[in-house]
DNA sequence: GGCTAATCGAGACGGTACGTCCTGTCTTTGC
DNA sequence: GCAAAGACAGGACGTACCGTCTCGATTAGCC
């Protein structure tokens, strides 16, 4: 997220600041991101346009600030994943409410529209990745950690790309609109993540 | 891939067809796809404005038909999955081979616009899944379903869902510039999804 | 007129040029000049462009001729000014008789938009004088020379200047919007022009 | 001249006004007023568009403006008619000196123009008398009115109209082409208008 | 009465300009 | 003494017409 570098942020206003994430989000939910333009936010939020031009580089760059500070609101801490002993469930659950999360309408527009952009985008995709993707996949790194301990998961297995197993075939499906999912298709995924496809 | 449903497609410029697909595919990968404008592409191709928006309903519209054109033409006829009997050498042929493809930069910057706009517009992205993806992908469950019959993959698993383990992950990979990729990489995710995570 | 000098007149659809010509004294009828389009005479007139084009080289050519074949129908003939004996009533009468064309709707647009034309186009501003308005003027001419004849106007006086001291003012008037025109009005040309504004 | 009534106009660009003046005037000397169009003035002023759309509502009221401002600086003051006592040559020498003007190549163009958009357009018609025409009649109604208090003209004469007599002519001839204007035409007419037609 | 050539309706084409919208910068003004 | 308000140069949008150019399908009128 390229910062403007000159301009004393101490002296922000923080009224502002709000003013605009929250203009962004609703425009965003609204009109779509495309539409969505600064100077459509600046008129919403009762705000000089200059003001969104001195904090932020790019549409882009507004409303990925907007939407950490509402991961940040919402999500918050981002809480590990159970660990009750039997990885499967455990990981089904979670991969269950990252279902919910992926269609609750009030996250699928800014989600989607930073998501497209990061695609072709390189640095803002790096943004997006570092400081939302990272964290919610390291929680999975680590309970693909605790299996390896409590040999669920053979040790030489590498749990960052062992995630992605089960994890990137429903962001895909999401992203791409490949095909519909369902809790039944994240079990799945988990199982054959888990025990493989070829036999026993 | 919205078509406008009036005008007569008999009395079409085949030459003008050609050269809006030129110019569009060029523009994408010499100033990106944000600043590729139908203004530009009309321009380069020595057309007017209208002959664009007489027939394509977007300048993504535009630019995925020039890109299932290229592919059309070049890589043609999407041969099938080699069968040496190995499916593990198999897959891994195949998806490094989907590695040198998604590092060549003549195909980057255009696939990247075109999965770009499907995120977000839903419309053009199950287009760009039906025309393009998908007879990729139905590769996969040809191939998997002959190991099936081989008795190399269970006979249970939905090849569908299967092919995801090791094609979803390189695809997230790429889109998301969450990680980069290597053949290294995809080698370790057929061996994960084959045998699973679990210890055997 | 430019007429364009190809094209076999006998082989011409009459039915064609009715079309036109009504739909273009109809349409500047209704949305005026500027936006009377060839287009939309076309279309109007259930006509291809390309026969317009054939056989006219402007819309203001178009317009001229419809407007002289309008002419051509209506006041037709154009027959004498009426010699009673009493000069100035006769003029006073044909005055007021312009007084009311000009005020005609039916007329006023067209008419309106063939002499801004000729404002500003020389050779179709010499076209529709020399069609129609030099036939009138002549009329006044004749009635003069009459009034010569007899002992009413002095012999030296150029009639064809001489003329223009009652018509010329009623038609700034209406060309320029820069005073009502009225009976009373007219009728006072008359008085100022036969006998001067200089006592006797 | 229809203001756009939105718009600051203390914080207008007297810079850009100018820029815009002067290339409208000299496009529409070096082009004519049809093939005058707004994006042509805005890229010889060196301007956007917008800054024209901003604050005039027509390629005429741009033209207007700019003509009254030309003429404020130019025939400026617009002095009275020379009062020698002599009421024939004065008239005639002030006609004289207005077919040299209306010969003047660089007044004739946007001059027709005007006329030609008034003709049509009745609001800047009516503008056009208000701001260019009217002042420089009301000279004549002084002289008149002198040469009435004089004893040179009938004191029952309309000035207003009276002055018609000998303008209107030299008027039309130029707006119409109807037939070239020169000194000894103008003097006739003045000759013609104070003694009339009628022998006395 | 049939042939053939021009005219017809239709409308795609390369273009130009329209009037609107937005960008990112710069300036003014009111709180 | 900021920051809202917004004017500015620039440029793309999508639309409307321009005048030219094919297309078949009539429709003459000369053989």
């Amino acid at each position: 997220m390229v910062k403007k570098p000159a301009s004393d942020p101490t002296r922000r206003s923080e009224k502002s600041r709000r003013a605009i994430y929250d203009a962004a989000l609703a425009l965003v939910g609204e009109v779509g991101y495309p539409k969505t333009t600064i100077e459509g936010i600046a008129a919403r939020a009762g705000v000089g346009k200059q003001t969104i031009y001195r904090w932020w580089s790019s549409k882009a760059d507004v409303l990925l600030e907007a939407f950490l500070d509402l991961s940040g609101q919402t999500g918050g801490e981002t809480y590990a994943i159970p660990d009750t002993g039997d990885l499967a469930a455990d990981l089904k659950a979670v991969l269950r409410a990252t279902v919910d999360e992926l269609n609750d309408p009030r996250f699928e527009r800014p989600s989607r529209a930073l998501a497209a952009e990061g695609v072709v985008n390189e640095a803002l995709g790096r943004e997006f990745v570092t400081k939302l993707l990272d964290p919610s996949l390291r929680l999975y790194v680590e309970r693909l950690r605790a299996a390896q301990a409590a040999g669920d998961v053979r040790p030489e297995v590498d749990p960052r790309i062992a995630l992605e197993l089960f994890v990137s075939p429903l962001a895909q499906r999401w992203l791409q609109h490949t095909a519909p999912i369902s809790y039944e298709y994240t079990d799945t995924l988990v199982d054959y993540a888990l025990h493989g496809l070829a036999p026993r």
